[in-house]
DNA sequence: TATATATTTGCAACGTTGTTGCATTTGTGT
DNA sequence: ACACAAATGCAACAACGTTGCAAATATATA
C-alpha cells in the first residue's frame, strides 16, 4: 500500500509532514528512532508536528512503537491487521541497534500463574542481525 | 536474600538511598516506575542520586528494567541469576498498570529469518492481572 | 475555479527525564 | 578516631513529552 492510500484509508488529510514520515518509514527496512526518522525526512518539521503526527499514526494503527532496552523507542509501519494481531515480535540487533519487525513469527503462549489472563504478547528478541553477522 | 547481603555481594557500600531502594523493591510484589518508587521510599533523595543508584544497580544486575508500551519504564529486583538467563517474561496489567516478573516462564524459541542469531528473549504479556480480575 | 471551514502547522512555553561536574558529606578499613 | 575512596546534593543543561494559540493549508462546496 502506498502513502496516499494509507492516509485516505484512515481519513487523514494529505499533508507534507505526514506523507514524508510514511514515505520514510515505508522506505526503511528497520524501525527508526525519532532521531533517525528526522534525519531521514526530506524536510524539517517542528518537533510538535512530528510528535502529533506520530501520535495520530499510532492511534490509527498506521505505525506502532517498539520500546527497547535502554529506554529507546523505535517506530515502524504496521501491517494492515497489526492492531488485530495479538502477538508481535521484533528483533533488536545488539551490534547495530537495528530493530526489525518479525511479522511472520508466531509466539507460543506460555502458561500463566492462576488469575492472570493474557490479551497480547510482545516479544523482543535480542541478538545479531543479518547485516552484522560476518 | 536481604538488603545488606545484596549490597555486600556486589561490593557496594551501604548507604541510605541504596538500602531504601532495595528494601522498597523487595517489599513490593510488582515492578515500580521511578515515580512509584520515589513515593514508596522512606526518605527523599536527589533525582541524580536515584538515577545513579538505579544505574549502578542495573549494571550490577541487582535490578532490571522493563520497558512497557507508552514509554514507561518499570524497575524490579532481579533474581540472582537474572543476567545469565536468556529469557525473561513480564506481565503488564492493562487495568491497573502493574508489572509482574514471571520468573518461572519458559519462552519457546521461534524460528528466525536466515542470518539472524538470537541471544536473548524478552516477552511482555499484556492482559488482566489477578487483582483486577473480578 | 474561487471560497469557506475544519485541520494542521510552527512557535513558544513549560514540566519531566536523562545526565554530568563539582564541592561537600559519608561509609568503611586501618 | 582518622584518612581516603565513594556517594550525595546541588546546579545546570540537553532531550523529550505536551499543550495553547495564531497563522497557514487541505479539502469540500458553490
Amino acid at each position: 500500500m502506498e502513502t496516499s492510500n494509507i492516509l485516505e484509508t484512515h481519513n487523514l488529510s494529505k499533508t507534507p509532514c505526514r506523507v514524508d514520515i510514511i514515505d520514510t518509514l515505508l522506505a526503511t527496512e528497520v524501525a527508526l528512532t525519532e532521531q533517525q526518522l528526522k534525519e531521514n525526512l526530506k524536510f524539517d518539521y517542528d518537533r510538535a508536528t512530528i510528535f502529533r503526527t506520530l501520535k495520530t499514526f499510532s492511534e490509527k494503527g498506521i505505525i506502532h512503537c517498539v520500546p527497547v532496552e535502554g529506554n529507546e523507542v523505535y517506530y515502524a509501519i504496521s501491517k494492515p491487521n497489526y492492531k488485530q494481531t495479538l502477538s508481535h515480535a521484533h528483533f533488536h540487533c545488539s551490534t547495530c541497534g537495528g530493530v526489525y519487525c518479525l511479522n511472520s513469527i508466531s509466539i507460543a503462549e506460555p502458561q500463566l500463574p492462576d488469575g492472570f489472563a493474557a490479551q497480547g504478547y510482545e516479544l523482543t528478541i535480542n541478538g545479531c542481525c543479518r547485516k552484522c553477522k560476518e
